[in-house]
DNA sequence: GTTAAAAGAGATATTTATGTCTCTTATGTG
DNA sequence: CACATAAGAGACATAAATATCTCTTTTAAC
């Protein structure tokens, strides 16, 4: 796969906490772990990373939880990519020999930095307001595998 | 990484035996493991796995190794990538959600279905042909850790 | 047909990514 | 201050990719 498992925990990590937290509420790895149906302390482990790359906010205790830093929003996706996968699919060559760069190039140099300055391109540009659509109730379900109706409903009884 | 370890070892494999076969002489797999600085066994079932989808040729006993299919050299880089990683990378989510397709698409869907087609494309279009050059001596180096010069001789000695 | 060379094949080992479990630390609330 | 809640942290477990080892099969050459 392109991307690692992690990165796909992150992202939608990030998208189901940006669409749901509320000043009033805080939302919790455990939601998100059973919400989105991830290993509830592998999912711990990432948003933990999140937290130390101020990409989220955390806070311990009675209704702590994680939270958006006000930058995320306008954060690049590459971003995120580098958090979990690093940035070795860029900057390594593919055939992974050592002394690979424009000077002496491999067979497949050339080809492989058109592909990934476009890849780079494309995920720079996408930043996680990007993603973020009108429809809350059809965003949540392109991100779940569970049912969202309960799940609105959770949210709309603790923020009023 | 965007394509795993074996790829590199398949295509360098192949681009090795390309360039130094000869119909009097084929490649040993001890060979290309030593010259190219990979694991012996380990290879040599990629080998293998590139005889079985016809991109080699093998022959057991004495002066047997491996030589290229005719057909090999008109082949793409698409098509070891397929061999080597299998085709997920294109054909599922990167979030690896199950139900992510045109229909009901993940938030990343059209950009990553944007980026993959950029990506098959030239991968399709790369043939193994278009990757070897004039320059023998050149693109051995480019693609061994080892000097090029004993390596050279050496085929000069058996191939008179 | 014996022998040596080389691929093929299967068992086992190691490494890396992913997943689980348990305990500790911090903090809001009564 | 006591308590419950939720993040944090570290030990341990499993799965998948990569690597190693040993044995078997095939075949050319004598």
């Amino acid at each position: 796969m392109i991307f690692s498992k992690s990165f796909g925990y992150a992202l939608r990590s990030i998208l189901y906490i940006a669409l749901l937290q509320d000043e009033d509420r805080k939302i919790q790895a455990d939601e998100v772990a059973e919400k989105l149906a991830m290993p509830r302390h592998f999912e711990g482990k990432i948003l933990k990373r999140l937290v130390k790359e101020n990409l989220l906010i955390s806070a311990k205790g009675p209704h702590g939880g994680f939270s958006l830093h006000p930058q995320t929003l306008s954060t690049s996706i590459f971003r995120v990519v580098e958090i979990t996968d690093g940035l070795t699919s860029f900057n390594n060559c593919v055939l992974r020999l050592r002394e690979c760069n424009s000077e002496k190039p491999c067979p497949l140099h050339d080809k492989m930095v058109e592909i990934k300055m476009a890849m780079k391109d494309v995920l720079e540009k996408t930043l996680i307001s990007d993603l973020l659509t009108e429809d809350k109730e059809e965003f949540i379900k392109s991100i779940c595998t569970l049912d969202v109706e309960d799940l609105l409903q959770k949210k709309a009884e603790i923020s009023q």
